[in-house]
DNA sequence: TAGATTGTTAATCGATTAACAATC
DNA sequence: TAGATTGTTAATCGATTAACAATC
């Protein structure tokens, strides 16, 4: 049974690691798990993970440790996984449409409806199944379709703007893939920034700082 | 001049962000900010800029503030952005393609000289004038070029034996696409994970939070 | 029962914020 | 000089770790 009072961002963030890591696991065949087996593989405390569990309930036994069958699919609920939630991808080009036919959306808890770009090149185009629509018809589509979250595969230029009309359209979750924080603009959205860029530019300072000239 | 003790992660997470955001302002001419303009922008306290910035060295001038194009300048220094840093990538499926193709590594402190890939069908095709060479050829490739960071783009069970071959090689920094964490593995390797499923579900989570039924 | 491992509280550690003296 | 804003120390807050009682 859920606890549930003002669960912190960092413990949120562990919880697709553990999902992960339990999927393998069951996979494997490997039916219980301890929370010190569990910190040895994931490089955390064994506390960590216990008290991170129990922010949700007590999914373990005493004296026997998590059955991971059981564990796995907890996580899976608390994430909401099975929920299926509708989103539309803006901008077709090379990562856009990585992004639509890498990602399985469906396991981690979306359904991608539809895709959305302006060049001509690239209207009419089917990623993985789904054609790509003229980006004149998006209120259009959106007021049939009703998705809550847009993933934005656009120029930085085109964010500022492009994340307005969506506003307004009623979408307030934003996986944003642009050079450009949106994060404060509109203060109650969710948004996810993947800046990609700025994850090079920590190694690039990790590599610095590891060579013996540093 | 530096000061450079133990700089915490946390702080190193942020600096790309100021840099990034500093590189706007200097492209639209702005050429003065303060701590208390930069966290309304940032959605930070002017306290933690300053402390931040601080760590490095006395960046500012007291009663009026940064110097947009010096701050820049001294960040970009800080990441080590002029290096160049060799970096090759293995996997030129959709998300290889579109990271090889999307990602300005000159920007970000390094240069893409090699895409590796064991599929016919990939093998001598053209990313971003960068042709894609057979994986049985990396380690002859290595020795000449001598990249230090690998980014890895292919499917999760492969990456496991990648690794390894890598690190044998004497590559000890990752830069991670696939839905595996190999940051236990080798403790003197720097690695940067990208989980994107893992994004996806934290989202969803948030999702799930905010709605009304939650 | 004895052994093991969780759930949970208390202690520690680190990161963020507040405050203010230094100084441009 | 007066006003502004940094650099830096001290206070607070939150997250992680340690410890142990509960219990399977």
């Amino acid at each position: 049974m859920p606890k549930r009072e003002n669960i912190s961002m960092s413990v949120i963030r562990r919880l697709p690691r553990y999902y992960r890591f339990l999927t393998q696991l069951r996979e494997k065949g490997i039916t219980r798990i301890s929370s010190t087996e569990l910190s040895a593989k994931l490089g955390l405390t064994a506390s960590q993970i216990r008290q991170d569990l129990n922010c949700f309930g007590g999914f373990g036994q005493q004296g026997y440790g998590y059955i991971v069958e059981q564990l796995c699919k907890e996580i899976g609920n608390i994430l909401g996984l099975q929920n299926g939630y509708k989103a539309i991808l803006i901008g077709a080009g090379n990562l856009g449409q990585a992004i639509a036919s890498h990602m399985s959306f469906d396991a981690d808890g979306f359904l991608l409806t539809g895709i959305f770009d302006s060049s001509p090149f690239k209207i009419g185009n089917k990623i993985n199944g789904i054609e790509v629509s003229d980006m004149s018809t998006l209120e259009a589509f959106c007021a049939r379709v009703k998705p809550v979250m847009a993933i934005l595969c656009v120029p930085r230029e085109a964010v500022d703007a492009l994340s307005d009309r969506l506003y307004a359209i009623g979408i307030r979750c934003f996986w944003n893939f642009s050079h450009y924080d949106i994060a404060v603009k509109y203060p109650d959205a969710i948004v996810e920034n993947v800046h990609l860029n700025d994850s090079l530019m920590t190694l690039c300072y990790q590599i610095k700082s590891a060579s013996p000239q540093a």
